[in-house]
RNA sequence: GGGCGAUUAGCUCAGUCGGUUAGAGCGCUUCUCUGAUAAGGAAGAGGUCCCAGGUUCGAAUCCUGGAUCGCCCA
């Protein structure tokens, strides 16, 4: 025997100290950066980083998303590629702007400019790094490898001088246009709100709606001069400038006059009731294409037709229209709807906007001019009842969006902006996404794809402050425009070098247009901070203005990887895709893996408002940082999103990692010099499962699914821990090296597996086995991915076979009420052909597991019990289709002896359905054994174990012998021996139970490693423990010392 | 209002191509085993597979409609 090596595990090592220490190693011995550098000159794996900004403390959900951004790049690491990845953040942005307001108190963008743009700016930018270190410290502790002391940061110079490259180069393509957008917008604080904050004002709200009358000039179809077209609005203020009216091309409309009026209104046929009441004469039916191109006399006149175009004032045809409330007319009015600027816009009509950005009348509209819009309803609900107009005016609940800063109703309101063209490219981008692997893949064609469908241009331009300044200077008169690519070509043109190109510096300044020699000024707004994160690709490496940053941008394009939360298929998953497929015509990453949000134990959302989020340190000090990582990787899918507890961080801990690190534990406990080994048929079969897990972790990996990966290396465990070890102790204890070198390789194999989903403990185990060994790595993650050894399929379902004879015989065992301890003479098998091999193979082991003398096979279970035949309705089925249900029954009724006989002897066998005799095979039916009186018999499937449950006063002696040794082994441990110490046993009591022990003198001084026993009690002064135990009711004095 | 997804045991989750009696872990009750383990083994209790139709010999699984929840959009 080997000299042991024991090196202390502590079983109960605290896993988040354990982490720290880690983490300590991993400084000290630089680790990430070796990780990288190991693989230099070797292919690269692109992980792209979407930039978080760090104004706000991270929480739980940036633990799974770092997590996950983690795994798969370590991961590939390990299997030989180069994989570089930069940390980021994104830094500009209204919601920073929003945070700094409230800290200064300030209201709206006056306070703003008063404030000072450039003492504005410079809170902003202090403002966004105000956790930059909590940010740091999470994402070091949980093992997110990414590079911090490098990262892109987008409000830099040189990212911000790239973005402008951007924007040159699209509008070279010209795909950057001024056209107009159509927000919701402030009227009081001067601003248009993000969809983010509409949804945060919505208010139920009473509003007048106002059904109004428009006199038809020119008939078009059914439809006459004098007819009155009927259009429903809740926003009077909008009529002034109705351009047109919209009606569904489908949609049965009618002309019909109220119960005793003579005038003809024109309207959808399904509301003719709730509009003109009971009793309404319908004069015709007709469908909404007829009318088509109808002209009418508008409500007010400010405005001349002739202002907004050709087809103004007339009926177009519109998609959007319903006959769900209103009148199935819809009033446009361009400037003041989404819905009605795109009809406008598609019908050839020019944006009027007679509103200012204060919400008044302008001197267009004379009668109203200067005054606010939400004010002047009544007025003109007023002046439509004295022109007789009004049809009636009703009092319409809805939820309609406020200002969640000030309270005032927004309005929808056409301004003028700066686009991408994105939609004329909508195909390239459709394309660009069949290039894209989703995880999950439902996102392709789902929602991301049902986007891309629906693209519309990119309005980029924003009126605020903190952003990357737009880069388009114009002439005073708007002919001359200039984009500017880069800070050099404004010094060329301007003569001013910028340090830091934000506003308010750039704003001042000008230069004569290169051509026209027009004093050109940059236009005020800055852009969609999507944009920035857009051009992450090239503008984190200051590509292409910086030569060396263009060869990193060549070399790190497009990514392999990336990964956020769902919400980001209209955030950064799309910039990216738009940003570069517009400018590369290609996709900027090839797999994405999208995650679901974080819900609470009681299924609720994590917000900050209800109080319910749970910060990650403290979970991490409790449980650690691979105990988070291995639930979030394994509890499920990450795209399903999760229901959080910390209690379930726990069960992995003791299910998975404690188990994981006990088997570890008891490997160094007995440790022996790695000395020629002979392999027993255990040995292979673990680490034939140990080649299986390999082959399975590592294709799931691959295909971007952590969840079913983790998994099989738990499983594996699993197996390696309750089986594996649990067989072998023996041979363990005896100090077999055979044992040692093969539980060896299964441990170091998994530290490896695990590596890229708990980074610290498989760190530890990996180190802790190879230390000492020559040339040992300074980290698993230094290492290679393991590939997997040769795999032996049938010796695999061999074991498997036999564990199931054990789990049955153990069901009988637990059914018969006799304790495992009392040996048995005998286990009937009942199997045949393969089965009965494997079992017979593994027949020592499944005595001892059942604790039976002898096993016994036996072909048939007609000894046992009897046979019940069944149908295999998956073989069958799609043979006898809806004759099924009869076949069945035929089959049951068949004699199930002469049916087992005939498949034991390979032959076929007949049934009579539906008129005709059909042959059939062993494949198509299962016999079920059903159990005898008499025996224990448990059965499954095509087998059986039956216990015979006669026990002799041999098997009683031996019986007694064991629970002999059981008491000495407790009291062994309650006197707090050691497992290698050796003892001098005496014992006295009932004369049988000394007679057995007597009998089984030999045996019981071996387990209990006695160098001496005897039987008559002496000596209990100088005793290590004594006690006094009974039985089968039989008494029994023990003592030991130690010897 | 539209799009996408989810709904299976008290809890967390599997469930393959549509196939016989729908599984696992946790928790609970009762046994059992123990020279590593906070572990292991066995039994029991626990199910309207969200609901309603449809297709099929056969539906947790496929189709249609609906409910609830989530995300995105309007």
């Amino acid at each position: 025997m080997a000299a042991p090596m024991s090196q202390a595990v502590d079983p109960a090592q605290s896993f988040p100290a354990l982490e720290e220490e880690i983490l300590r190693r991993w400084r000290d011995r630089d680790v990430f950066r070796q990780s990288i550098e190991r693989r230099a000159g070797a292919e690269p794996w692109v992980f792209y980083e979407g930039p978080p900004t760090a104004n706000g403390m991270p929480g739980s959900h940036h633990v799974l998303a770092r997590a996950f951004k983690d795994i798969y790049p370590r991961f590939r690491t390990m299997r030989g590629y180069r994989v570089e990845r930069k940390g980021g953040w994104d830094c500009h942005g209204l919601p920073v702007e929003i945070q700094v307001e409230k800290e200064l108190g300030l209201h709206n963008k006056n306070d703003i400019e008063a404030y000072g743009i450039e003492a504005f700016n410079q809170k902003c930018r202090e403002s966004v790094f105000t956790f930059l270190e909590e940010w740091d410290r999470l994402t070091e502790r949980i093992g997110f490898w990414v590079d911090l002391e490098h990262p892109y940061r987008t409000l830099d110079a040189s990212y911000v001088e790239s973005v402008w490259w951007a924007l040159k180069t699209l509008s070279e393509k010209d795909l950057l246009f001024e056209g107009h957008k159509v927000v919701p917008y402030c009227t009081r604080c001067g601003t248009a709100l993000s969809s983010h904050e509409v949804a945060q004002g919505y208010k139920d709200v009473v509003d007048q709606s106002v059904y109004v009358k428009l006199p038809v000039t020119t008939g078009a179809g059914p439809v006459v001069a004098g007819d009155q077209l009927l259009v429903w609005t809740t926003t009077p203020w909008t009529l002034p400038s109705n351009a047109a009216v919209a009606v569904a091309p489908e949609l049965e409309y009618v002309r019909a006059s109220a119960a005793g009026s003579e005038e003809v209104c024109v309207l959808a046929a399904g509301l003719v009731e709730r509009v003109l009441g009971e009793g309404a004469v319908v004069h015709e039916t007709f469908a909404g294409e007829t009318f088509e191109g109808a002209r009418y006399d508008p409500p007010f006149h400010f405005i001349a037709s002739s202002a907004w175009g050709e087809r103004a004032h007339s009926v177009l045809p519109a998609d959007f229209v319903t006959a769900d409330d209103g009148t199935g007319i819809v009033h446009t009015a361009i400037a003041f709807g989404e819905d009605d600027y795109r009809l406008g816009t598609s019908a050839g009509l020019t944006v009027v906007n007679p509103v200012g950005l204060d919400g008044r009348y302008d001197e267009r509209i004379t009668d109203y001019a200067g005054r606010h819009v939400k004010d002047v309803d009544g007025d003109i609900v007023d002046r439509l009842r004295a022109d007789g107009r009004l049809l009636k005016v009703d009092a319409y609940e809805h939820s309609y969006p406020h200002c969640w800063r000030c309270g005032t109703p927004l309005i929808y309101y056409a301004k003028p902006s700066w686009f991408v063209g994105t939609s004329g490219h909508r195909q390239q981008l459709l394309d660009a996404n069949e290039t894209i692997g989703w995880h999950p893949e439902h996102i392709k064609h789902g929602r991301f794809g049902n986007w891309l469908e629906n693209n519309i241009d990119w309005a980029v331009s924003r009126e605020r402050y903190w952003g990357t300044p737009l880069p388009v200077w114009r002439s005073e008169d708007g002919a001359d425009i200039h984009v500017v690519g880069s800070l050099a070509e404004l010094e060329e043109l301007s003569g001013v070098k910028l340090d830091d190109p934000h506003r308010p510096f750039v704003d001042d300044v000008t230069f004569p247009h290169p051509v026209t020699g027009a004093t050109l000024t940059r236009v005020p707004e800055v852009i969609d901070v999507w944009f920035d994160s857009g051009c992450m690709p090239f503008a984190q490496h200051h590509a292409p203005i910086d030569p060396a940053g263009q060869a990193t941008f060549e070399d790190q394009f497009p990514a392999q990887y990336i990964c956020e939360a769902i919400d980001q298929t209209r955030g950064w998953f799309y910039s990216l895709l738009a940003v570069n497929t517009l400018l590369f015509d290609r996709a900027p990453y090839e797999n994405v893996v999208c995650l679901g949000h974080i819900r609470d134990e009681n299924d609720e959302k994590m917000s900050k408002s209800k109080g319910n989020i749970v910060e990650p340190m403290p979970v991490i000090d409790q449980y650690g940082a691979d105990a988070f990582r291995w639930y979030f990787f394994t509890s499920k899918q990450p795209w399903d999103g999760y229901r959080f507890s910390t209690d379930a961080i726990g069960e992995g801990v003791r299910l998975f990692l404690r188990q994981l690190w006990n088997t570890y534990a008891f490997l160094q406990l007995y440790r022996v010099e790695d000395v020629e080994a002979t392999e027993t048929e255990l040995d292979r079969w673990v680490l034939s499962r140990l080649a299986a897990t390999v082959e399975e972790v590592t294709e799931r990996l691959d295909a971007f699914d952590a969840t079913f990966a983790g998994r099989a290396i738990g499983a594996f465990v699993d197996d390696l821990s309750n089986w594996y070890v649990r067989r072998s102790r023996p041979r363990f204890f005896a100090g077999d090296p055979g044992a040692f070198a093969t539980l060896r390789e299964c441990l170091e194999t998994v530290s490896r597996l695990l590596a890229p989903f708990t980074p610290f403990i498989s760190d530890a185990i990996f180190c802790g086995l190879t230390e000492g060994d020559a040339g040992a790595l300074d980290s698993v993650h230094l290492a290679d991915w393991p590939v997997a050894g040769p795999r032996d399929l049938a010796l695999e379902e061999d074991m498997a076979i036999a564990r199931d004879a054990v789990r049955l015989g153990l069901k009988a065992r637990g059914m018969s009420k006799i304790k495992v301890r009392q040996p048995l003479a005998e286990a009937v098998i009942v199997a045949t052909g393969r089965e009965r091999e494997a079992i017979g193979a593994h027949d020592a082991m499944i005595r001892d597991e059942l604790n039976v003398r002898a096993l016994r096979f036996i072909d048939s279970a007609d000894e046992l019990g009897s046979y019940e035949l069944k149908a295999n309705y998956r073989a069958l089925g799609p043979r006898f289709g809806k004759h099924m249900p009869a076949a069945a029954a035929a089959i049951a009724a068949l004699d199930a002896g002469h049916v087992a006989a005939a498949i034991r002897e390979g032959r076929t066998f007949g049934v009579f359905v539906d008129g005709r005799e059909h042959e059939l095979g062993a494949e198509d039916v299962s016999l079920v054994m059903q159990p005898l009186e008499g025996y224990e018999v448990e059965r499954e499937g095509n087998h059986a174990v039956a216990l015979d449950l006669t026990i002799d006063e041999d098997l009683r002696r031996e019986g007694w012998a064991r629970e002999v040794v059981r008491a000495v082994q407790n009291l062994r441990k309650d006197s707090g021996l050691n497992v290698g110490d050796r003892i001098t046993l005496a014992l006295e009591g009932d004369e049988a139970l000394v007679a057995a022990a007597t009998e089984w003198q030999a045996w019981i001084a071996g387990e209990v490693l006695a160098t001496a026993m005897s039987f008559d009690g002496a000596g209990d002064g100088a005793a290590a423990g004594s006690t006094d135990v009974s039985i089968d009711g039989l008494p029994l004095h023990l003592a030991i010392r130690t010897a």
